[in-house]
DNA sequence: CTGTTAGCGCCTTCAT
DNA sequence: ATGAAGGCGCTAACAG
C-alpha cells in the first residue's frame, strides 16, 4: 500500500479510502488510485484488512465424524450441504473455512473456536458430539448446529422435523398395506434416533413392538454388508425405512442378491432425497429435506448472531416422495 | 497476550516463546505461562500469527463451475476428492479454504490469488477454464490444479491418464463382444475430452466411426433425460462407456425404463468409481481413479511450491474394476 | 534466559 | 479533501 501511496502521490490512507470505497475522498482522486492499483495488479491484503477490522471474513464449516469416520462427504447428503453452505457464504461476502474433525480430544471445538480464525461456527450434524456441543455453547455465541433441536440446548439448531419425517414413512408403509416393518440406521446420533421415534409412535401398537430396529453404519459399503446379512438370516420385512438414502439405496441392492423383489415384495422408504434417489433403480421413495434452505438457515442464524442480534433455532418440514421402491 | 503476559509478570515475548515453543525458555517459566494460559482459556490469534509471519496458514480449493453449474459437490467424486483435501490438508496444518465458483467473471482466479487470503490454490477441475488457468499460471506459482495434463501448460497438474482410463473401457467392452458402442460424456472439460479419445483411439478403426458420440450435462437429472431421449429414438447400443459413473448409473436407469437389459443387452461401463458404484443395482463397472492418491499429490505439489522446491506434474494410473453392469 | 523494540498490512480518529 | 499517527495481536532480531 506504501509503494502505490507514493506512486500515487498521496498517502496511505488516501490509498485505503480509494480502494475499500469508505470515507470521503474526491472523485477524481479516487478514480486515480484505482487506475493505478490496476494498473499495478495492486490488490489490499484481505487478512491485514480483516486484523485490522477485528473480524476474519471466514466462517468455519465442521464435519465432526464422531459416529462414523467414512461417513460424512462420502453422504452426497453432506457435500450437497456444503455446497449451497459455500454459495450462501459467498453471496453474503464470508469465505467458507472447512475442517473435517475426528473428535478424539474432547476439547477440539473449543480449540478451534478460540484460535479466532473465523467469526462464526457451523457445525454439521451433532454425531456423538451433543456434550461438547453443550459445553462450548454456553460459553459461544456464535455457532450453529445442523441437526436435532433439543429441549432447552444451549446452542442454536436448524434441521428436519425428524419426528414428523419419520412417522410420514410409517404413515406411507402402513397405505401401501406393509405390516412386517423394520428400521435401518445408526442409532449413535439424535437425527437417526428422532427418525427412529417418529416412525415407531406413528405405528399402531401391536406393529411397534413387532418392528425390527437394525443398527447399522452409514458408509455404503457397510450398510450393504449388514443389510446382506440381515437378509441372508432369513430375515423378510415387506416395509422398509431406511434412516438415510444411502441406508436405503444399500438395502435395495442388498435385496436383489437375495431375490427379494423391490417393490412387488417390500417396500423401502428413505430419508435425504439426495439427487440420486431419482435414478437409483427403482426410483427411491424418501423423506425430503430441504439442504437449500437448511443452508440458507443456517447461514443465516451464525451471521445475525454476529451482528448481535437475537435469534431462534429452525425446524424445517419434511416432505415424502413417492417413487417406485415402495 | 499483553493481559497473559500481566498476569504471568513476564514480557509478551516471553508469553510468545512459551506459547509457540520456539526460542529459548526456561522450562519452568515455559511451563507456568502454559498453565496460567489454559486457566484462563487463552489462545494465541491465528490470524494475527499468520499477519506477522506472512503467511496464512490455508490453501484454497477452488470449484470452478463453468460447464455445469449443478455438477460439482453434487458429484460424489468431487466430495470425496473434498474429504480427502480436507484431511491432508489438516495434518499438515493448514485450513482448507473452499469456494465454489461461477466463472462469469475472467479475473475471478486472479482476484483470488492476489487477495493474499491462502498461500496457495488447488483447483478441482479444469472445467472450461483453461485460458485463465494458463494466464493465471504463467505469474503466480502456488497452485496446482487436477485435471488433465497438458503438453507444456504453466501451471502445475495432477490427474488420472484419462487417454489410458478410455482404452481400458474400450478394451473391456470389445472383450465382452460389444460393437455398437456408444460414448456418453460432457465434450466441454479437457478431463472428458480425453477419456473419449483413449476410448476411440483403442477402438479398431471401422468400429471407431461407427461409435456414437452422444453430448450429455454431469448432473443425475440431465443425464437420466439425455439418456431416456436417446433411447426412446430408438438408438441400441450394447456398449456404452460413460465419462462418469453418475452418467453411467443414469444409464441403467433410463435402460431400465426402456426395457433394455443391463448387462445382457448392454454394457455399461463407468468412470470415477464412486462408492456408490459398487451399490448401483446392478453394481456398475468402472475405471477407477485413486482420489486419495489424488488428493496427496496436490496437497504435497502445493506445498512443495510454497517451500520454493522444484517439482513437477503427476500423473497417476486408472484400473478397470469389474462388476455387474458389463 | 528474558525484555525492549520494530514492524507484518491495513483502517480510523484527529488534525489540518 | 487529505495526511499523520496509533494500533489490531503477534513474532523476531537485538540487547542485556
Amino acid at each position: 500500500m506504501a509503494d502505490l501511496a507514493r506512486i500515487a502521490g498521496v498517502s496511505v490512507s488516501t490509498v485505503s479510502r480509494a480502494l475499500t470505497g469508505k470515507g470521503t475522498l474526491n472523485e477524481k482522486t479516487r478514480e486515480r488510485v484505482r487506475a493505478l492499483a490496476d494498473e499495478y495488479g495492486f490488490r489490499l491484503n484481505v487478512s491485514a484488512q480483516n486484523l485490522r477490522l477485528g473480524r476474519t471474513g471466514a466462517i468455519g464449516v465442521l464435519l465432526p465424524l464422531g459416529h462414523e469416520r467414512g461417513q460424512h462427504l462420502s453422504d452426497p447428503f453432506f457435500s450437497a450441504m456444503l455446497g449451497h453452505l459455500a454459495d450462501e457464504l459467498a453471496e453474503r461476502g464470508y469465505d467458507l473455512l472447512m475442517s473435517r474433525v475426528l473428535p478424539d480430544r474432547a476439547n477440539w471445538l473449543d480449540d478451534f473456536v478460540r484460535s479466532g480464525r473465523t467469526d462464526g461456527v457451523i457445525v454439521i450434524g451433532q454425531s456423538n458430539q451433543g456434550a461438547v456441543l453443550e459445553a462450548v455453547g454456553k460459553t459461544y455465541r456464535n455457532m450453529v448446529v445442523w441437526g436435532a433441536s433439543g429441549a432447552d440446548l444451549p446452542y442454536l439448531t436448524v434441521g428436519t422435523d425428524n419426528v414428523a419425517g419419520g412417522a410420514l414413512a410409517a404413515r406411507h408403509l402402513l397405505e401401501r398395506g406393509r405390516r412386517r416393518l423394520a428400521f435401518f440406521g445408526n442409532i449413535d446420533a439424535p437425527e437417526f434416533v428422532a427418525r427412529e421415534r417418529g416412525f415407531l409412535e406413528a405405528l399402531p401398537e401391536e406393529l411397534r413392538a413387532s418392528t425390527e430396529i437394525v443398527p447399522i453404519h452409514l458408509t455404503p459399503e457397510s450398510s450393504f454388508a449388514a443389510a446382506s446379512e440381515y437378509f441372508a438370516a432369513g430375515n423378510r420385512p415387506d416395509g422398509v425405512f431406511a434412516a438415510s438414502d444411502i441406508i436405503g439405496m444399500s438395502i435395495v441392492a442388498a435385496a436383489a442378491e437375495h431375490g427379494i423383489a423391490v417393490p412387488e415384495a417390500m417396500s423401502v422408504v428413505g430419508f435425504d432425497d439426495i439427487l440420486l434417489a431419482r435414478i437409483a433403480t427403482p426410483p427411491l421413495t424418501t423423506v425430503r429435506q430441504d439442504i437449500a434452505e437448511g443452508a440458507r438457515r443456517l447461514v443465516d442464524l451464525v451471521l445475525q448472531r454476529i451482528a448481535g442480534e437475537d435469534v431462534s433455532s429452525a425446524l424445517l418440514d419434511p416432505v415424502l416422495i413417492e417413487r417406485g421402491s415402495s
